[in-house]
DNA sequence: TTGCAATTACGATAGTTGTCGTACATTTGA
DNA sequence: TCAAATGTACGACAACTATCGTAATTGCAA
């Protein structure tokens, strides 16, 4: 059966950082969250694991510091949460969030050029 | 100061309803909502005075059956929610979240056109 | 070897969410 | 008119989240 992965927006974040950068310590992810938001380091090591008891990431407890490790798949991750975004914020229509994203001013004229490349390349199949 | 939203998961159905329908009362939005999901009418109705308090709606109590209606935008609160999972899903980029939504399967061809088109008009200006 | 600094373990807490039972209020139709 | 039906109010609950203080552990450096 297909598990259902629902981790929440702190814990993405970790696990962005994991994707990202490989296995890793509480510490180096410690670092890089703290360039964008402010919380204890034990607060970072209670949420890995917490991680790790819902084996979102697993570890290597060899050594004194252990190295965490993601356990679940980017894409697979991700595309669910969309998924349930798209269902519940969206009306089930990926039509409406693009557009939404495009819409927004954050998104960058350069961004939107990329998508539309990216567009094209994918329906010439 | 540009205030914050943040409904659930759970509200953004019930705002979808209200947006869609337009005014309503508790009884109404919980029909639609048992149609894909079930829970009791009294959740609905426990819900939806959570988001009176809030204020994501306000209510008519002049009758007995009051009538809900969305205080918040559409656009703006959906927005809000997209750009908070473009930063802590995929990074920051609009790109990297578009490209999963149209590389999911539940997304049809008509649709990746629907968004070209849109690219296209969009672009032109 | 041993003590200090870094790390992990272990609660504890306050807030939120989704859920519902039950009590109270109000219409309304027989 | 008055009882059933329909609504609302209220509060309780368990699960979960984010947060952190403090205790225990461990390994290296002097």
């Amino acid at each position: 059966m297909e598990q259902i992965i629902k981790p929440t927006e702190a814990e993405m974040e970790i696990l962005n950082i994991l994707w990202a950068d490989g296995p890793a310590t509480v510490r180096e992810v410690h670092e890089k969250l703290a360039q964008t938001k402010d919380a204890g380091y034990t607060t970072t090591l209670k949420q890995m694991q917490v991680m790790l008891e819902k084996k979102l990431v697993n570890r290597d407890a060899s050594s004194k510091t252990h190295v965490y490790k993601a356990l679940v798949n980017k894409e697979q991750t991700q595309g669910q949460f969309l998924q349930r975004m798209i269902d519940t914020v969206f009306n089930g229509s990926a039509m409406n969030m693009v557009m939404q994203a495009l819409g927004n001013k954050k998104t960058s004229k350069a961004e939107v050029e990329l998508i539309k490349a990216y567009l094209k390349e994918k329906t010439k199949e």
